[in-house]
DNA sequence: GGAATAGTGTCTCTAAGACATTATTTG
DNA sequence: CAAATAATGTCTTAGAGACACTATTCC
């Protein structure tokens, strides 16, 4: 942090540093521009013995995004790079702790990825994963990719179109290959869900 | 914090020093002997110019607990005490920002009732504000502080007793003055409630 | 008996889940 | 035409909201 900034300013300016990714306020809707980042802090995270070099607290923030421009080396992190999060939370078999990221960043990612999960539930966050403007159908998929399940696409075009403030259309189509054009929305000013779209139970 | 604490063994070690609540694990159910606070993190405020006179973060801490002990002066606070958060928290008529608390205070007392609000609705912590045993009124008694609504009893009781694992009949009832005695539960296993208990809108 | 509180039952309506069908494009 | 994807419709069922009634105590 620098010492003008406030903590969501340093994550904004850390992130954008190192991916590209500009960040906007949470509570404003992406902006008409594309590649507009929601952030919001996660939790701190101060453990004395979480680093064994020295003691250090950390605020972690999660960051949702439709586009992953190329990660910029050099900052802090030059070997900065996108990867899915399952490479970092598989179970290790072996029951040890030796995980692919350092100290306790694989709980951090952990906590952020639950916190997505959960948030999309009950707010109209999913939207920060999909460019200004999307189809139902790349909707869905951003709730299935998060939540690693597969949802019924009709029952989920009934939910999504019928929650009033939640999407609103463009009037455009898409133009596809081999397949009915579908509609254009983009979000709407609903931040809370009611009701809520509930994961399905396992 | 000391040097060889957590962020929230420290938050514990304050709250204890200041008020007499002893905070268990959060996960855990309340101990049996009672007074037991369920802690947890709400959220780092670090904005350069929240306090005027120097930069300071603050790690703020949500602690929900059935009995409110008296406060103990010394420690860092001479002038603790216990007090509805309506005192704090109601709007100014005048639009000016001078509030009773200092600094941002008021907004994370707000992030705190709000968290509290919400938590309630997903999971069975409600029963934190509760002595181990306690009856169904008491628990929708709770639920109407918290959200300062009014709840149907019947269907409050419906709704709780029929979730599994939200509360576990002790076998016992109360002697009340004038009434027919009431059943005594204690909080079940469950910390997710599903399906969750809507507050209504307003 | 009357007041007070606890607990059960019934009806209605909203909304979710399962599933069939129609619509509109490309090749 | 076939294949692919989008959108709408129907039926069933779980669950919330509104409301009436019964049960058990103290006075």
């Amino acid at each position: 942090m620098r010492a003008d900034e406030d903590l969501a300013t340093a994550a904004a300016r850390e992130l954008a540093e190192e991916t590209g990714l500009r960040a906007h306020d949470p509570g404003e809707p992406a902006p008409e521009s594309g590649n507009g980042a929601h952030l919001e802090q996660l939790g701190t995270y101060g453990d004395p013995k979480r680093d064994p070099r020295m003691r250090v607290v950390s605020v972690a923030h999660l960051a949702l995004a439709p586009d992953l421009p190329a990660p910029k080396a050099g900052g802090d992190a030059n070997s900065a790079r996108w990867a899915p999060v399952e490479t970092f939370l598989e179970q290790d078999p072996e029951g040890d702790q030796t995980g692919p990221l350092a100290f306790d960043h694989a709980q951090i990612l952990a906590d952020g990825v639950e916190r997505a999960r959960s948030k999309i539930e009950y707010s109209s966050l999913a939207t920060a994963f999909c460019p200004p403007e999307f189809t139902v159908g790349e909707l869905r998929r951003v709730y299935e990719a998060v939540w690693g399940v597969a949802l019924d696409p009709r029952n989920f075009h009934r939910k999504v179109t019928g929650t009033p403030g939640f999407l609103v259309p463009t009037g455009g189509t898409t133009t596809r290959q081999g397949g009915r054009p579908a509609q254009l929305f983009r979000a709407g000013g609903a931040t809370l869900l009611n009701p809520p779209m509930l994961r399905p139970e396992v």
